[in-house]
Formats: C-alpha cells, structure tokens, sequence
RNA sequence: GGGCGUUUAGCUCAGUUGGCUAGAGCGCUUCCCUUACAAGGAAGAAGUCGGGGGUUCGAGUCCCUCAACGCCCACCA
C-alpha cells in the first residue's frame, strides 16, 4: 500500500472531525470503484460464498434485518481482509404471498382471476372496503411495480446500512432467471422421482384460498366452545360425543372409541345416527383415541383437524366434505343426508361461513333435545397459517408434493447426515433442524393455488372422454424455461387444443416462495448456465440466517442441494437471534414497538447501528438497545479524534521502535490482534469487537496520555512514538473496520491510499522486532491510575502538579517502570518519582496543592 | 407433554479448558473547560453470579434438581 508523504496528507484531516455525512460519501466511493466486487479469477480456496438471505418483499426492512445483516457483512470484510476473493450476492425475494398480501392492502385490490385484464388500470387512490377486483395480470403487474419500488427503498438502506455485497449480482426470486432456476429443478425432482401429484386432505387457508405446508404453520389460542351432543344407537339410547366443531356433524363419517375403552366396546361394529341429520356412521376404535378426553368416544369428520386425517387414512373411512375452499359449507345437501328431515337441517346451515353454521347449528341442536347442556367455553390451540388471519381448515385437493423425509426413513437420515455436515454458529441450533427434521408428518407441499409466483411447468393430456390425466404430466423441455404453461401449449399440441376432449390442460398452480428461495446458492451462483462460476462458488461458504426459518428456507435448501448435488449447500450456518425489546418480548408491528431503521442510521450513524448489532452474541436474541447506538456513537468519535492526534504528530523515521514503552504497547496490541482474528474465524463478531474495543480505549487512555509528551517533542524517542503511534493506529483501524467501515475508511483516507476494506488484516508477522515486555505499559498504566485517583481524590485538576510519587513494588516491576519513568513522570505531572523494591505494591502520591 | 436457550450490579451484557480479591458500558455520585476528543476526561459507590443439593484444595464456570422467562415441537374431540 502506498503512504503519501507528511505534508500532504496532514492537511487532510479535518480540525474537528465528525461521524455525520460519512455513509453516502463511502457508500458512492465504494460503488464507484468496485470495493466489493468479487474477483471471479480466483480459484477456490481463495474465495469466501455467502448465501445471502434474500429479504422478504412485503412492506419495509426491520431492524432483525439491520441486527443480522451487519453480522454478515462483518464476517465478509473479514474475510475479505484476510485475502480472500468474497462472493456476496444480494437478492430479494418478491414471488409468493407476502408480496401479494402487501399489494392487496396497498392498493386495496383483490386479484380475481376470472376478469379480462384492463390496459388502462390505474390502482385505487386510497385502498378502500370492499376492495377492487382486477384481474390477474393486472395484479402481477401491481406486484411487480410495488416490489420495484420496495426494493429501492430496502438497497438504499442496506447502502445506508454499509453491507458490502457485491451489487453487480443481484436477482430477484420472480425474475426470469430465478423462474428458470426453479422451474428445471423441479423438473429434475420430477424426473428423479423426487416430485410428485398427489390428491390428498391438505391443510388450506379460506382467506388466501391456496393449501400451506406443514412448516408455515403456527399455533394461536382461539376461544371456543365444548358442546356435548347427542347420536343416537339403533335401539334408540344416545351416545354423547363432545366437539367444538359442531357445524362439522354433517361430515362425519364414524365414532371412535379407543380399543380398550370398555364403556364403549360392545358398540363397536354397530353404527349411531347423527342427530338431526340421521345420517348412520360407525363406531370404530384407534389408539388415538383418548379414553380421558370428552366423554372418550368422539366424532371423525373428514375433516376438522389432523386427527381426523389420520383416523380417516388409518381406517379407511370414506371423504364426506361439506365444507368447502371458500370456508362455506356447500350450497347443496349432500346425497349422503338422506332423510327428509336431516336435508331440511342441512338446508338451514347451507352457504353459511363455519361460524354462521355452528351458531344455527347449536340452536337446532338445543330445538331437536340433542344438546346436552349449555356449551363449555374453553380456549384452545387452533393451527393457523402464520400469515393468515382465520384458523385452517382441511379440504382434499390435488397439490405437488417434494419428498423430504417426513414419510422415508432413509431419506431423513440422509438429511440428518446433511445436518452434521454443516458447521452451526452457534452449534446447538442444529438440534433445531434435528428436531424439525424428526418431526416431519408427511412431504413438502409445494404448489399453492395463488398467482405470484413461479409456475409448476407441466401440461396433462386431456382424454377423449374428457377426463384429466393427472399421472402423466406432460413436462417441457429444459431449453423452454422459463415457462407458463398457461399461456405455452404443451408440447406436441396446439394452443386450441387447450382445454379441449383430446387436448391438454396446464397445472393452475405456482410453487411456493420457499421452493424458488430453496435454490438462492444455485440461483446466484449460476446453476447450469455458468458452470465456471459455479465450481468456484458452490458448496457455499456460509449461509446466514435466523432462527426461525430453520425449518423452512434452511431445511429446503439442503434438501434440494441434497437431491441435486448430493451434497450440502454450505460448510456453515450461521444463525442470528432476534431483536426483542427490552421487555423481552418479540418486537412486532401489532405491539407498536417497532422503529425504523433508517430513523436510527441517521441519528446515530451507521456504524453506532452496526456497533450495536454486532454486540449481540451470534445466535442470541438481542434487547433492542439505544444506549448502545450512544456507545457506538461514541467509539466513532474516540476513533476520529485519536485518530487526528496520533497522525497529526508526525510520521518518524522507518522501523526505529525503540522505547520499551512503545515496544510494550505493540506486543500488548499483537495479544488482540491473535484474539480478535481467532474470533473472527469462529464467526463471532461481538468477541473480536469487544477484544478491540477495550484495547482501543485503554490505548486512547493510558498509552496515548504516557506517550504524548514524548511525542510532542523532537527529543531522540519523539521518532520511536510517531512510529509506534502509526503501527498501532493502524492495527486498530483495520480491526475496528468490518465494524465501523465508514469511520475506519474516512481515517485511512486521510494518511493511507486505497480502501482500508481492501487492505491486509493485521498479521502477527507485522509485529515482527517492534514488540517489547508487556509489563512495561501495563505498571505505567498502574501508577498513572494512581496518581489521577490522588487527584481525583482532592478534587484537583488532572493538571495539578505532583510535587512526589513514592512507588514501592517488586523489583522486576520496578524495573519495568524505570523504562517508562519520562513518560510517566510527564504524563503525570510529577517532579520527583522514587521507586524502591517492596514485597508489597503501593504508590505514595504527594500533590503541590495540598504539599 | 417433549426439546432448546436464557437467568451475573438499577439497565444491557462479558466472563473460552474450574484459580475471581466477579468485570465492562449505560445510569448514578463526585470532580475536571487538560493544547485529540465537553456528543469529552478522571475517580467512586453498587452484585450472597435465579433457588437448593453435590463433586473439588478451590465452582459464576462441572454434575443433579427445582423455578422463572423466551422460543420450537406434539394426535389441540
């Protein structure tokens, strides 16, 4: 690196330096002149991948993004310090639901995809009730142009922000490359096998109108009732059952008791009529059913909860759906209510939402004598979608399914194996994927009955008798992608025959978000269709990402990196914690504790954010905290201004470290340099900031105050402390810059040519021949201390004259002292400094004032 | 019901293989306009390391147990 000459560069730095206005000049700079690009010459051992989690685009950047995203960026300019050519793409993830979601609310539009796309559409001013219909491609163009916009605010803040990715490769999950990326996996899981159709009972959402998958699912408490209600036997006795789903009696199929509930056994094998409906059902026993529960013999309904999915499957019984996608029972009595008076009940509860039917339903059952006694409310734990506002429902559809374990030992112990693979930061989030992982009930859902996204690429052919041939998928070639399937024909067809008797139908559905955000390191990295890139980058390096999305982004990404690649998608996850607010809670939106980020970057600067995230320990949920942004703010300012002093003195003569207190405090400072770089290499980020930080104020403290008369002066060791002063501003810059990359560069800017994010990180081997006895610095520090606590003591002026110092110490400290004695006897304003050996350590401290 | 994590000064947190007379910052108290820094500096008070047992010469650190909090999972009629 290249080092103006004094004069020059001293006149550079400023006279009051300050830490405002440092994030657009850098962030512009570094753009400008491809600070972080990554050097895709270098071979593989040279080169850092990170699989960089691609923001939701679903409204504005929290702050567990800026928490997370700045640990990244840490362990990237370290890494990049230590040589290594970093790949660090950035991508946003703006295909799937929560991007609809955003728009619906934005806009105040609902996509109906029924209607003729309008080319003059403009959305509403101000999103009103009941929202605008449109149509599909006039949603998809809302979506697009609100994520644009989202996304310009969210790369604006991440520049604010400081992250060092390389913007040059960029992508986006609804792009036509990651379309491309997405669809021929699926292809090839398709091929493999590893894919498939199936017609089976899904978990579904009534609002969103699409099936969700076992890892979107989150619980919430409901109130809700418990109704004893009687069927009736053939010999005319009741059998009371107890439900909260009363509403759901028309679809029951059988009464199950468990095998050795004798209060039930002598029915099974006979059958009880629903009340009202008198509609006949078995009774039938399974293990599931619990004897303590209710009255211990209870209703299957196909279908109220996953229960009754197992009983179902388990038992064979037949499907008996009455309620319907929209969350509505069906309009018509079903053909298994046979009697005229169970149809005249169902006419009653026909077309009403769920709840609508459970209120008339309770009311009928307390007219017929059926209910017994007033319901009971109780609260319990309904599944929900986790983005969704109204509990699941379960209905029979035909979805697309990904193996992943749940139903094929094998396969789940392969992926279990994946896990140990990986390296976890911190190391017990692993036993969160073993869990998830062991958990498993069935495979990954994929498709979703939704529009933004990325299509399932295949066709069926459509019999002469006009019938769907589902077990065929006519698939295109992996040269079409990416492709709509309904807007392509399929191939070896006409576009007319679409639709018709001897023609094909295209699947109606996308995938899910996570199946395209599964394949991030091969879409960034260039999968297929940069096969250089690719072997340079993949298996990554590391992934980042919370913790909450172990089950979801993260297991998804290993098991198609598992299945396309058979092997791991990185070496290390690196899993963050979340930001939680100082009453432990989750911050949230609903809560009304959230703030915005950007708020916070130019109130306290960017780097006094970033230093507050990097406080938190990896993995750890982390207060948010704004006293520490006023720490962070803080230690910037230390940097500038000691920064000023110590170049500002002067530069001395090369390689002529000579005094024993400048060589003490280089060896002191080779100690943090091995610690923050063994830090560093385990990921840990707050270790290597905290290691750095105390050093830097106990050198800005104690050795700047010992050095600076020396140093002030020309005196023969006035060359040992300029150069002494330079090494060690140096190592802490450098140190302190993938934590605080705006002040550290505005600094390195002022005495050194280049990015200092491009310089070397600091090595033992710079040290080499400058370092001297750690105790040297360590008993002047002492002394110092002490001589400020007698002034401290007397209420005094830290400038007040010592008239005389009496150490006593052992003899080997006293020897280290006598090295320093010029410095200390300046620094402290003391006349006469006696030292004498002693067993015991005391400084006697005699001031002028009180003398 | 199972699992994981957390519990150290008023607050936010360090404390790596057991050696601690338990540290830092914020806050608080006192003092200091000192020529790098008053968006600063110096000094100080403040903790039976969640409770209880155990191992050990020695435990904040290891083992057992209990509790609180957070999160994840579970077949939630």
């Amino acid at each position: 690196m290249g080092r103006r000459r004094y004069p020059d560069y001293v006149t550079q730095i400023p006279d009051k330096p300050v830490p405002d206005g440092l994030e657009p000049k850098w962030a512009e700079r570094w753009e400008a002149e491809g600070t972080y690009r990554f050097d895709r010459e270098r071979a593989r051992p040279e080169i850092f991948s990170i699989d960089t989690p691609p923001p939701t685009v679903s409204g504005e950047l929290h702050l567990g993004h800026i928490f997370s995203y700045t640990h990244t960026d840490a362990i990237a300019r370290y890494q990049r310090m230590k040589g290594l050519a970093v790949f660090y793409p950035i991508g946003f993830d703006d295909n799937g639901l929560p991007t609809e979601r955003r728009v619906q609310n934005y806009y105040g539009v609902r996509c109906d995809p029924t209607l003729p796309h309008d080319p003059g559409f403009t959305p509403p001013e101000q999103p009103f009730d009941p929202p605008e219909l449109v149509s599909k491609r006039n949603f998809i163009e809302l979506c697009e142009r609100l994520t644009l916009e989202d996304e310009a605010v969210f790369t604006n803040l991440f520049r604010t922000l400081g992250l060092s990715v390389d913007w040059s490769i960029n992508y986006r999950t609804i792009d036509q490359h990651a379309r491309q990326v997405a669809q021929r996996a699926f292809l090839r899981n398709l091929g493999r096998g590893e894919a498939y159709t199936a017609e089976a009972p899904v978990l579904w959402d009534i609002d969103f109108r699409t099936a969700v998958a076992q890892a979107e699912l989150e619980d919430r408490e409901e109130r809700s009732a418990l109704h004893r209600i009687d069927f009736h036997l053939q010999d005319g006795s009741p059998i009371t059952i107890e439900t909260t789903r009363p509403e759901l009696i028309v679809s029951c199929v059988a009464l199950v008791a468990h095998p050795d509930d004798d209060r039930y056994r002598s029915l099974v094998g006979t059958t009880a009529a629903s009340p009202l409906f008198g509609v006949e059902v078995p009774v039938v026993t399974h293990d599931l059913a619990a004897p303590d529960k209710g009255t211990g013999i209870a209703q299957i309904c196909t279908f109220g909860d996953t229960t009754d999915v197992v009983w179902w499957r388990d038992l064979d019984l037949p499907t008996r759906a009455a309620l319907q996608r929209d969350g509505r029972l069906v309009s018509e009595v079903p053909e298994w209510i046979t009697t005229d008076g169970g149809r005249a009940a169902f006419t009653e509860l026909a077309g009403k939402t769920a709840k609508q039917a459970r209120r008339r339903m309770v009311e009928l059952l307390a007219e017929s004598g059926d209910l017994r006694g007033d319901p009971e409310p109780i609260t319990h734990v309904v599944k929900f979608y986790e983005k969704g506002d109204r509990p699941l429902e379960i209905v029979t559809s035909r979805q697309w399914y990904i193996h992943n374990g749940g139903r094929d030992p094998a396969l789940r112990e392969d992926l279990l194996l994946r896990g140990k693979e990986i390296r976890w930061i911190p190391d017990f989030m692993r036993v969160r994927y073993e869990h998830w992982v062991n958990g498993l009930t069935g495979d990954w859902l994929i498709s979703r009955q939704r529009y933004l996204g990325v299509p399932i690429p295949v066709w069926y052919a459509v019999g002469a008798d006009g019938d769907t041939d589902y077990d065929h998928p006519i698939v295109p070639s992996e040269s079409d992608l990416p492709i709509d399937p309904a807007t392509s024909p399929a191939p070896g067809y006409e576009e007319s025959q679409r639709g018709r008797p001897g023609g094909f139908v295209a699947d109606p559905d996308v995938m899910d978000t996570w199946a395209t955000s599964s394949l991030t390191p091969q879409i960034a990295a260039g999968w297929e269709d940069d096969p250089d890139l690719f072997a340079r980058v993949f298996p990554m390096d590391l992934r980042p990402q919370a913790h909450d999305i172990i089950r979801t982004w993260l297991f998804a990404t290993i098991t198609r990196s598992h299945f396309e690649h058979d092997s791991v998608p990185w070496s290390n996850a690196a899993i963050s914690g979340w930001i939680v607010d100082p009453d432990r809670k989750k911050m949230s939106k609903s809560k009304g504790n959230v703030v915005t980020p950007m708020a916070l970057l130019e109130q306290y600067g960017s780097d006094a954010v970033r230093y507050w995230a990097a406080s938190g320990r990896p993995g750890a949920d982390t207060a948010f905290d704004e006293a520490q942004m006023k720490v962070g703010r803080r230690l910037v300012i230390k940097v500038l201004n000691a920064s000023r002093f110590a170049l500002g003195l002067g530069e001395g003569a090369a390689g002529d470290v000579t005094e024993a207190l400048d060589r003490s405090m280089l060896a002191g400072l080779a100690a943090v340099v091995e610690e923050a770089t063994s830090a560093f290499d385990g990921f840990d980020y707050a270790r290597a900031l905290d290691r750095t930080e105390s050093a830097f104020w106990a050198w800005c403290d104690d050795y700047l105050e010992l050095v600076k008369g020396r140093a002030y002066g020309d005196g023969p060791g006035a060359g040992s402390a300029h150069r002494a002063l330079r090494s060690a501003l140096s190592v802490f810059l450098r140190l302190l810059a993938p934590l605080l990359p705006f002040a550290t560069e505005e600094v390195w800017s002022w005495w050194q040519q280049g990015s200092i994010h491009r310089s070397s990180w600091p090595a033992a081997a710079e040290f080499a021949g400058l370092t001297g006895d750690l105790a040297v610095l360590d008993a002047a520090s002492w002394v110092l201390g002490e001589i400020r606590k007698a002034k401290s003591d007397a209420k005094l002026s830290m400038r007040t004259p010592v008239e005389s110092v009496e150490v006593r110490a052992p003899d080997e400290r006293v020897a280290a002292l006598e090295l320093a004695r010029d410095d200390l006897s300046h620094a402290g304003g003391v006349e006469r400094l006696e030292m004498k050996i002693d067993g015991e350590s005391s400084v006697g401290v005699v001031l002028a004032a009180t003398a």
